[in-house]
DNA sequence: ATGAAAGCGCTAACAC
DNA sequence: GTGTTAGCGCTTTCAT
């Protein structure tokens, strides 16, 4: 492997102005800096990581923890702040942690802490207070995305608001038996059902996890009630509103006609299931919280990081949603 | 951070006796290894990378690269690496090659070039030859998965036989009119076709792209043909046959009474839509191929790496086969 | 089995 | 603007 040194004697410098001419860090003059680009190209050098690490004690290199890798809202996730890496020269590390247990106490004991990243995105995570003084311990730029982190600088979308908005379309359209599949985005669809003066009755919020199947379950439950169905759901996921869309079809309900249906994500899915959501673009969030984590990290050449800007979300009207049948 | 000087004072030994210790290459005695154990658990000690790495030339870092990441395959094949890795102490760094152009280039010119990773894992990928001869040129150990890599060793799955296992399933049942939908698994298929002495027309053969929406647009299509519609339909990937199973229930056909319908992979919806299909295992290749590369890279720690072995297949029979209607 | 010493390949002060 | 020098924190000979 060609090394600074060789670089240094085509160019005819030393090794320091190699270094300089290389980062941008230092001040080294036009023509230099053409001679040392062109002679580094010429042998192919790539310096390495390592070494430069070692001395500079900056790695180029970033750690992204997950909870889970194949969910849509993850992977997006992940796609995007590779993405924002990439493009700035950083490589992306990821720890799943998904195996649970053992594994995933190593990945705060040992593997965040062997100084191979310069920073850490922290994705929807539940952490015990002993993970999150870990993070914090690290005095590494950190941030959270989409998660209950209270401790940690986080990006936040605004998980009221976009509940609000999915029931205030249903409400618009002049629903008013509306069922809510999900957990945490409860507060604001009872603020807006609260807001139009409808009461919200315990048994038309239902907790569920996000899967498709879950979805299903719970919107066959309601559905198929004799009594009190509903005319709209809301489900706090697209896979949970996509499950809800096949539970209605099975019963032989139409949906929009029988029963309006909306979702939050705008995962890849919704478009084919014609389905009304609101979208979140995660890809987006973890390109941001990528940038905001290069914005700390390279004060110089970046502007303020753009921290607690609220996260974009947007309506979607598809075709699961219309008026009620009169 | 407290370093391996720190360490050693405490120990009351020397820094190489810590490192000996601590990494188990060379030898050191019961009574001191446990006395340099508890020291460095005590002071939270853990080595750092970049200059073990540097002093040592080995990374405990594996490079991914991927050419997307939000598709159940390649999320599944990472997750089942990076536990392998975790397991073992080593990291995992991602490489998406999804952004496409430059991005693209400088992960071969840039990023896996500078001594970041001891090994490559590269999945599903079709590459240029430069990018081929640029992963050789790394002389780390190197395997692929599931792609079309003449000149790297691979841990490959016999398409062939898993199309043939899922025609076969079908044609067991009574199905002689079978319609494929998929491109690279076509051989199979027509091999389990010819040996049970069936025609192969060319528009039982639809080439499509892997995603729900275009199984259900060939599906539909082909459902809904007023001569020959197909008692049967061999999709190419779970997610083409859960199109199929949208379309066939939108013309009113039931499955699998009208149509019998089995795809390829076991993809998590696959139980939901109850779905017959021949599992792949896509957790279990990641981790095989992780597997296989520690085990070059630590001889001595491991038996020799199982490449070549053929990678396991299943078929799961749901319920959206059966015998077609008499 | 253990310690001393010489790097690994670069970067950052410090000189000029 | 550029060269010289001294590390960065380990691992690994080479002694003993």
């Amino acid at each position: 492997m060609v090394g600074i040194d060789e670089v240094a004697r085509l160019a005819g410098v030393s090794a320091a102005t190699v270094s300089r001419a290389l980062s941008g860090n230092g001040s080294v003059s036009a023509g230099t800096r053409a001679r040392v680009e062109s002679a580094a190209n010429d042998l192919h050098y790539v310096v390495s990581s390592n070494a430069s690490s070692l001395a500079s004690g900056r790695t180029r290199n970033v750690g992204v923890v997950v909870p889970h890798l194949n969910r849509w809202f993850f992977s997006s996730v992940v796609e995007g702040a590779e993405r924002a890496l990439l493009r700035n020269g950083y490589d992306l590390t990821l720890y799943n942690l998904s195996g649970g247990g053992d594994e995933r106490r190593s990945v705060f004991d040992h593997f965040l802490r062997r100084r191979r990243v310069d920073a850490v995105i922290a994705v929807a995570l539940e952490l015990t207070t002993d993970e999150i003084s870990g993070l914090l311990a690290l005095d590494k730029p950190l941030v959270g995305l989409g998660g209950p982190l209270a401790e940690v600088p986080s990006l936040e979308i605004d998980e009221i608001a976009i509940a609000r908005l999915a029931t205030e379309h249903l409400l618009m359209l002049g629903h008013t038996a509306i069922l809510h599949i999900g957990s945490h985005r409860r507060t604001g669809f009872q603020q807006a059902m609260t807001a139009a003066g409808l009461p919200v009755a315990a048994e038309s919020m239902i907790c569920a996890d996000f899967t498709m199947a879950n979805g299903y379950a719970h919107a066959k439950q309601a559905l198929g009630h004799p009594h009190h169905r509903p005319t709209a759901i809301f489900a706090a996921s697209d896979e949970m509103a996509i499950g809800a869309t096949l539970a209605a079809r099975d019963l032989g309900l139409s949906v929009p006609k029988d029963v309006s249906i909306v979702g939050i994500d705008d995962h890849e899915l919704a478009d084919f299931f014609q389905l009304t959501t609101v979208a979140q673009f995660p890809e987006r969030q973890g390109e941001l919280a990528a940038e905001t984590l290069i914005a700390q990290l390279e004060p110089s050449r970046h502007e303020e990081p753009a921290l607690r800007v609220p996260l974009p979300f947007e309506l979607i009207v598809r075709s699961s949603t219309a008026r009620p049948l009169e």
